[in-house]
DNA sequence: GGTATCGCTTGATATGGGTCAATTTGCGCG
DNA sequence: CGCGCAAATTGACCCATATCAAGCGATACC
């Protein structure tokens, strides 16, 4: 099988674009193989629950199309996503018993599903795997960390102005543009969903959006659709270093 | 070496108490031995830096004894600590050139290093190693995406309930004692230390920590040594889930 | 022994964002 | 084309936490 005719979403190797990210069929031919004779695909339509916090889980998987959130709850009912999965994003640990959170499909998607216990036997064998599977986890950690900062420290404006621009990037890293200058993108999140990611009310989200909107940091084709016409004011707005520079 | 001589801190087995966590004397008689080759130890003093945002790391290190703190920080000041490094707690990443956030010793801290190098190219040809490494990550994952939470959606006297049975869980568990009932220990932590972790002012900190001493909640002998009568009851005002179960 | 300092507590006041409630917008569908 | 409903907006009010400020107690240092 060809490099370029993988399935979206298929684990690949860290030399591939963002979006095939564990094993790379160049690179692990037989490895591959492998993979793909314990697979399957999964669909599920927006708003079903994929995991269930508690569920055994007998599966791990890769998003192929689509995006699901993970979320946190308390008893009483408040929310907070804690993860964003978009294609080529990997859930299910390896080596869980048990799932620590939600994972909800926001919109119909696919998932490309490995058997637990042979994924895990092979990883057992093949050190490449369980190191692309670590970078994975440390960049999450990083993205993680990143959002501790924003919920516990960020005013409101802030909040929304990161969320945004992160979107921002992450569209424009996906169609391989440079995210500088004019941008537009629709926004793959309700008011609510924005609001559990930041830890606010969606109340606050909307009246937020409409201040930027006002004071022409955003403009909005409407409700989902943003054009930012500079991005550098929007990091601004974000209270993110200047230099853009992500380290680590 | 016998198993039970090796420094507190050394990178062991997950079958061994929670203080050693990476490969194991009696399971990898052949790999600790490299490691030993490959190590030396530093300590920094209290209040230290031990690595900057943007360094270019040459080590991998787990903590030996003392405590130190990951925080990032944003340009006009706010700081939030998204992690607290205890003995055995691992830092540094393989594969990342630089460190995304500070690391401040808290205590006078002593640290097992790895040169990167050789560590990284010992993980090419260990899966056990390797597999080890992403435990860990996913446990520090699962972690933050908790605190992610409590950051979120809890009250500040839910933020410091938390934090006081985190602690008294963590120092349950390096001394082997179980976390329920009455317990006692020492806060690791000045009260601007735990307003950083638990995203509040020192204030704020300060009033709830009097208004749980005021319910008897929890009792205090000086400044920094807590006594909680009931276990149960600081975790129901932490709002955790009674069942105290931790999923995954 | 006196005093400067640091960590902490407590009080008074301000304010950002939450809560509750009323509309408005926009989309799917008969 | 208009109905019905969910999502979003906007307004009025309130409260939890931040901010600013004063004072306390222990420890270190001359």
């Amino acid at each position: 099988m060809a490099h370029d005719d993988l399935p979206h979403g298929t684990l690949t190797c860290g030399e591939c674009p963002i979006r095939h990210r564990a094993v790379c069929a160049r690179c692990e031919p037989t490895e591959l193989g492998e993979l793909e004779r314990i697979k399957y695909y999964r669909s599920f339509e927006a708003g079903q629950t994929v995991i269930w916090a508690g569920d055994q889980m007998d599966f791990v998987a890769s998003v192929v199309s689509g995006i699901a959130t993970l979320t946190q709850t308390m008893e009483d009912g408040r929310t907070q996503m804690v993860g964003l999965l978009l294609p080529s994003d990997f859930v299910g640990r390896p080596g869980r018993a048990r799932a620590a959170y939600n994972v909800i499909a926001t919109t119909d998607i696919l998932m490309c599903c490995f058997r637990r216990k042979p994924f895990e036997d092979m990883m057992e064998r093949t050190p490449h795997l369980a190191q692309r599977l670590l970078q994975m986890t440390l960049d999450e950690l990083d993205a993680a960390r990143e959002w501790m900062l924003l919920l516990g420290r960020k005013t409101a404006r802030e909040k929304i102005a990161s969320l945004l621009s992160i979107i921002a990037r992450r569209d424009a890293s996906v169609n391989m543009m440079p995210s500088i200058g004019r941008m537009s993108f629709d926004l793959p999140l309700t008011r609510e969903a924005m609001a559990d990611y930041l830890g606010l009310t969606l109340e606050t989200v909307s009246r937020q959006i409409s201040a930027l909107k006002r004071e022409g940091v955003i403009e909005l084709a409407g409700k989902r659709h943003v054009t930012v016409p500079d991005m550098d004011r929007l990091m601004f707005e974000a209270g993110d270093d200047s230099d853009g520079g992500l380290v680590g």
